[in-house]
This record gives C-alpha cells, structure tokens and sequence, in this order.
DNA sequence: AACCCGCCCAACT
DNA sequence: AGTTGGGCGGGTT
C-alpha cells in the first residue's frame, strides 16, 4: 500500500486578458479544476490562482477551445458552455445539486435563489444555495450570475469583479 | 455536538 | 427602505 511516494499533482494554468478582466484556467491532467474571471491585473489573479493552489503551478500556452470560447462569449456572442466537462470531485452533493441545476439557465435568463432552491428539493434553502453558488469554480460554465435576488436586487457575486461584473455579464446577455 | 457564517426570503414596521 | 427572524448546508472548533 505504502509503495511509492505519491508526487504531487501536477497542475497547469493559463492566464489571459479579456474584455471582463484578466481570467484564468487551471487544469490537472487534463481535467477542468478552476476558472478564475474579472480580476484587475495579472499580479493579482496570479495571487488568487497561488492562493488556492500553492506556486508550484505550470504555466502553460495560452490556446484551446475553453479559452477560444471564453473569448468569444466576452466579444458578446452568445456562447454555450455546455460541452464543456468540469471536475467535480472536490465538491460536496449538495454544492453539485445546486450547481448541475444552474447549468440549465439559457443564455439571457436568469431565475432567483429561492427558485433555485425549489427546483431542487430543498424549498427553504435558498440561502444555502447561495453558499454553494458563492464556492463555484467554474463562473461562466456554471453560470452562477445568472441566479438573482427574490427581490429584483442583484445579489452578490464572489467571482473577480464582483456584483459589477455581474451586472456587466447580464447586459451583455440582455442586451443581445 | 455545538457554534457560526452566508451571492437569501417573507413578513413585518 | 430598513429590520427581523427563520431557514439550512458546510466548515470550524
């Protein structure tokens, strides 16, 4: 059992500029671990990228069809990132649940926590749908800034950015 | 197992 | 418009 020592996993990240701020990706072997969106600089989203992953990182070349999609949804086209597959091995059932079914909001729309929350079982949760919104790792794929407050206002936003850059993602989309 | 925190919400002032 | 108490999954003692 004890054999080899285990090495550390080796992630790869990609940084770029956009039209919604400096993003990221982070992979490992291939399979989609994070998306960084809306950050100021590239020193600070190196910093959140480090943060989370340690410096240890490959810097990789900044091409493939994630990234060639990312664009073109901030061009604003509008942009499926349906095919695209995440790995969800570090997050809990229910952060799944939520995030599977915010998946399923079109382009241009948008619904609220609470019926976020109804949608899947758990009518009373809609704060701990936004809990579980506010750790998603894949902004844009899982597009978590579509899920607005029951009362009109726009809520919040964890991503870089903020709940301005929410607001600038639903124009765009509205205004399409 | 108790405690605290949140991208909330409905029902009040 | 602002306050209040309920609601509950998850992370932290």
């Amino acid at each position: 059992m004890e054999g080899l020592k285990d090495n550390p996993p080796r992630l790869s990240y990609v940084i770029f500029k956009t039209t919604i701020g400096w993003c990221g990706v982070v992979t490992c072997k291939k399979k989609l671990k994070r998306i960084f969106i809306g950050h100021k600089n590239r020193h600070r989203l190196l910093n959140s990228i480090a943060g989370e992953f340690g410096y240890s990182l490959k810097k990789t070349s900044s091409s493939g069809e994630l990234i060639e999609n990312i664009n073109l949804y901030c061009s604003g086209k509008k942009t499926s990132f349906n095919r695209f597959k995440v790995d969800w091995s570090s997050l809990t059932p229910f952060q799944c649940k939520v995030l599977r079914a915010t998946m399923n909001i079109p382009y241009g729309a948008v619904s609220t926590y609470g019926n976020l929350a109804k949608t899947i079982g758990h009518p009373n949760s809609s704060r701990t749908v936004g809990n579980a919104l506010s750790k998603n790792p894949f902004p844009l794929i899982v597009p978590c800034h579509r899920i607005v407050r029951g009362d009109g206002k726009i809520g919040g936003f964890s991503a870089g950015g903020g709940k301005e850059l929410k607001e600038k993602l639903l124009r765009m989309e509205r205004e399409k």
